[in-house]
DNA sequence: CTGTTAGCGCCTTCAA
DNA sequence: TTGAAGGCGCTAACAG
């Protein structure tokens, strides 16, 4: 290459790198590199530089909508800056990915841990300064960990708000998986929401329109006025099997969810439920983590607001 | 590394790559390599060895689950075998996609295409055997690419076989995107269901839940007695829209869809469909590729088989 | 401004 | 069996 444009290798990379260089053989350069078809070699330049322009990304399961819009936004906006970006799939076990995220640090430049469920004291000990580490709704107290988390617990409030608002005083919260940060923050909310006279009881649920179908029982036998979803799959499931049993929505009950899914204003009656911004999510670690990679100083947390969004699955509670 | 274990560093590589060393000597450069945490250079391996054990996947869009799906098992199976996976989403932007596979057949060992839209001249020009390149859910005539496809002729031929055996004659295709593969080969599945005897009419519709409910006015201008969607999207939202009207499914028309996504069995009716494993389509396309990193010759396509699954939203057509 | 040189960390000859 | 030496492709320093 070098030889086919008559100059050094030195000038090759000076010109490629935009440095000063006599224009002439800049030229000799360019067309050499053209016609030759000329790929600087990345593992080479990663060598000598010690960078790859790489970052990582850890979720525990690509199959879920939820992690895969999060991935999308970071992989389109770390492409947009020259970063490639390497995907691990916990595949369904908490336990491995304290070890897969080690593993990608070692391998790129900066890694986005979308972990629910890993344990915070991994957490805590992944924390360490050198290491370019980004955490999506998550929060570990006790670890200076760059953190961007959508506003759970006042996206859940708010809707509490909204209930009360409407009469009710009775509600069941079907709670997600209990291991993860959203859920805690959400069930927690739920139980300050007495302030506005709301009693609510908690059942086990989980995170998917299985478990909503499956809690129903339990939960309606608390008579509640409204049903509280962890998530918009729980809300759907019980809703769909509510209505399957005949039970009218939101005339004899309302129900609410949580991150409004695109399936959430489709079904009928739509679920009033509170938005969960995934791509925004994944654009901020992003910069998070692009900001970090450039050694500036920023704010280490973010976190987004919600919106509430009213639909047809609420109704004013009958008092009783 | 080498001094710390007393050794040359010619020892030290023999040692890890389980080559003929004394005894003690391995033994002293395992515990140096313990102690120091020692990991090897990826950068620098794969200068000397011209591959990064690494694979890319390519895909139009990873909001849909349908190819984070088959992302999720391409990178849980490249992980077992220890290769990283790099992901590019061309984030709805066909035109895109074949510079994108280019810069990753450059970056990687062999690359993954999940691109039903990518013109078929820019794929057959990507066909260089030089390349390792895997398609899927595509096939491009005149050009030697490993492929793995999901039988959807087949599919949607047996859900027609279905519809004529429920005494079915009149019935509507709601297309989706006209450059897809799976496209093509559905609406080509419902033409040739005129040797069961019916008669299908297409409306171009798409591959989401808002395209079915679009669909719905012109459909049943046709007077079908059964709508048959390309995909469950646009089945499910047809399907929506229809209960909202007050038509009864399927007392008063049968509707149907394909892929068999989580939705179709939770909605009510459930949804009649055939599926397209996603997941082993990921596994089959990472079993295509590793078999050619590894120079094996092997069967070049695969096809896999799709199951018939009825459900509620299916009922004897009156003849009419 | 340009060419020459050294070295990034590893693996693979070669000679001992 | 082991150590010394060279080179993978590139960039950073230096000398011209």
């Amino acid at each position: 290459m070098a030889r086919a444009a008559g100059v050094s290798t030195a000038t090759v990379s000076r010109t490629l790198s935009g440095l000063t260089v006599r224009p002439e053989l800049a030229r000799r350069v360019r067309t050499a590199a053209q016609t030759l078809d000329y790929q600087p070699n990345r593992a080479a330049r990663e060598l000598v530089s010690g960078r790859c322009c790489t970052v990582g990304v850890v979720v525990p399961d690509l199959a879920n909508p939820y992690f895969s819009n999060v991935l999308k936004a970071v992989t389109v906006n770390a492409l947009e800056s020259g970063f490639r970006t390497i995907v691990v799939d916990a595949d369904g076990d908490p336990d491995a990915e304290p070890e897969l995220c080690r593993t990608l640090l070692r391998q790129t430049d900066g890694v986005v841990v979308v972990s629910p469920r890993m344990p915070a004291a991994e957490l805590r000990a992944l924390a360490d300064p050198a290491h370019k580490l980004v955490l999506v709704n998550r929060v570990v107290s006790g670890a200076a960990l760059p953190t961007v988390t959508v506003d759970a617990f006042g996206g859940m409030f708010g809707l509490c708000g909204h209930l009360a608002g409407l009469g009710h005083r009775r509600i069941v919260y079907l709670a997600g998986p209990a291991d993860a940060w959203q859920n805690a923050e959400r069930r927690r909310a739920v139980e300050q929401a007495r302030a506005f006279g709301l009693a609510a009881v908690a059942v086990e649920a989980g995170a998917t329109l299985e478990a909503g179908e499956a809690a129903v029982d339990e939960a309606m036998s608390h008579r509640p006025t409204a049903l509280v979803g962890f998530n918009d799959l729980v809300a759907i499931g019980a809703l769909l099997e509510l209505v399957r049993r005949g039970v009218r929505v939101p005339e004899d009950l309302s129900v609410t969810g949580a991150d409004d899914i695109p399936l959430a204003s489709r079904i009928h009656p739509g679920l009033t439920t509170t938005t969960t911004p995934l791509r925004r999510l994944g654009e901020t670690a992003w910069d998070l983590l692009g900001a970090a990679l450039r050694e500036e100083p920023r704010s280490h947390s973010f976190q987004l607001a919600t919106r509430l969004v009213e639909r047809g699955s609420t109704a004013p509670g009958r008092g009783e």
